[in-house]
DNA sequence: CCGGAGTTTAGCAATTTAGCTAATAAGCGA
DNA sequence: TCGCTTATTAGCTAAATTGCTAAACTCCGG
């Protein structure tokens, strides 16, 4: 088994994965609607959603005959944030984040 | 060509690339150095900062016979932290950074 | 119970990645 | 220039990733 965080940073690694996360900010999403977005067929982004799920980053809920897809926010923002404080000076990471707060 | 947010996220999906980027943090290395750290032989490690260089997470520096590598920090925060903004809730960004800071 | 909608799993081909050893390049001191 | 050190590139193999189509599974309405 790979480790959590390299689960983590694998599944952010392909363009398809972090849109499906982006689209799944704004809420929930059936496995279906989160294909339609893409060009790709639902077989693959079944996948796609699985490495998600795998890493940790989405919960799925099932409804019936569909399941419902939802973001997991703290995973990201607790692994991915917590390298990046590990590399960057805290004040890099402070700026940064201060940037997009008050624009 | 991957675009350079996925050149990025691919390069921070291995365990000894992100081990090499947190040795940096406390300044420049010789490819040797590096090297020397970890199990895996010369070629090996070569190959893992060609990868870090593409992302543009490092830069080398050629001192006769040596090449320095040096962290790029602001590479890392903009983009892994831009993208962080862009999927979670700006509060979330928040607390982990302020978590990280007054520990 | 049949059929269809919604999803995932199986199986396959093409590509990429990661590791090794061997070979090559480049700098420097004697 | 020779030889040693430092580092990368070449060439190979094994394994993982990504995409597709076809098949299977689940749920529900009629």
């Amino acid at each position: 088994m790979a480790d959590e965080i390299t689960s983590v940073f694998a599944a952010l690694a392909h363009p398809t994965r972090r849109q499906i996360l982006q689209d799944l900010k704004s809420g929930e999403l059936a496995a279906g609607e989160i294909a339609a977005r893409f060009a790709s067929t639902a077989p693959t982004i079944s996948r796609h959603l699985a490495a998600l799920r795998t890493a940790g980053l989405v919960t799925e809920r099932r409804d019936g005959n569909r399941i419902f897809y939802s973001l997991v926010p703290e995973r990201l923002a607790l692994s991915v944030g917590d390298f990046l404080s590990a590399v960057c000076p805290e004040q890099m990471v402070l700026r940064e984040t201060r940037k997009r707060v008050t624009r």
